[in-house]
DNA sequence: TTCATATATGTCAAAAACATCATATGATAT
DNA sequence: ATATCATATGATGTTTTTGACATATATGAA
């Protein structure tokens, strides 16, 4: 481990949040400015910005600024090894913490 | 991405707590029991054994029972990679976003 | 069986995270 | 210069998470 926890904590509570994890799913499929993320997501303006700037802050988004817009762009190259990752664990850890209704279990 | 998002909500939420960080890197080191994650930590049993909990419902930790201590092992097999890959990330993207101190900036 | 040790579980108040509201900033158009 | 659109920021009430306390369970010892 190479950085401080706080590093970690930013890094991991960044992505804890459905709100967020939402957008880092709609963005992968290419960069979004605010308006378009709200509308296609049904999510209100300011917490969009909100909580992409908390993605900003650990690297997961970058935006580029044309004009008034802002397009906020997937860091593809952290985020795919990372989903592969999450994935291959919890398919051999947890494939059954997690109900259909996405409910979790105890 | 292959599951839904409470099992990403699961997986990063149990990675962002400082207590939890802790805890998984006293078991970097090997197994440990509850008491001696207690001691090494100064935490509070119960709090040490909801986190534990925490952990091992999203598969980071494995218990082993002896008598009537339980032992938790780290996944390594998920966290290793894990942590490089995001120590590699956030060196890259993100070496401002803590102070030596540990606070954020903004 | 009774006691002590090790750990887990249920409950709840405090703390943290969150979304929303109101407002500010910044850019383009008129 | 002013109006409008796009987005950001600050404040605040609400929800969620958390750790601590009380208590329960489980194992081993006496």
């Amino acid at each position: 481990m190479k950085h401080d926890m706080a590093t970690y904590e930013l890094f991991f509570g960044s992505l804890s949040n459905p709100n967020r994890l939402q957008i880092i799913i709609l963005l992968r499929a290419g960069p979004k400015n605010v308006n378009e993320i709200c509308l296609a997501l049904g999510f209100e303006q300011t917490m969009v910005s909100h909580n992409l700037k908390r993605l900003e802050k650990c690297g997961m988004v970058m935006v580029e600024v044309q004009g008034k817009f802002r397009f906020y762009t997937l860091n593809m190259k952290t985020i795919t090894p990372l989903m592969e990752l999450i994935d291959a664990h919890m398919s051999m850890y947890c494939s059954h913490v997690v109900h259909p209704d996405g409910k979790m279990c105890h």
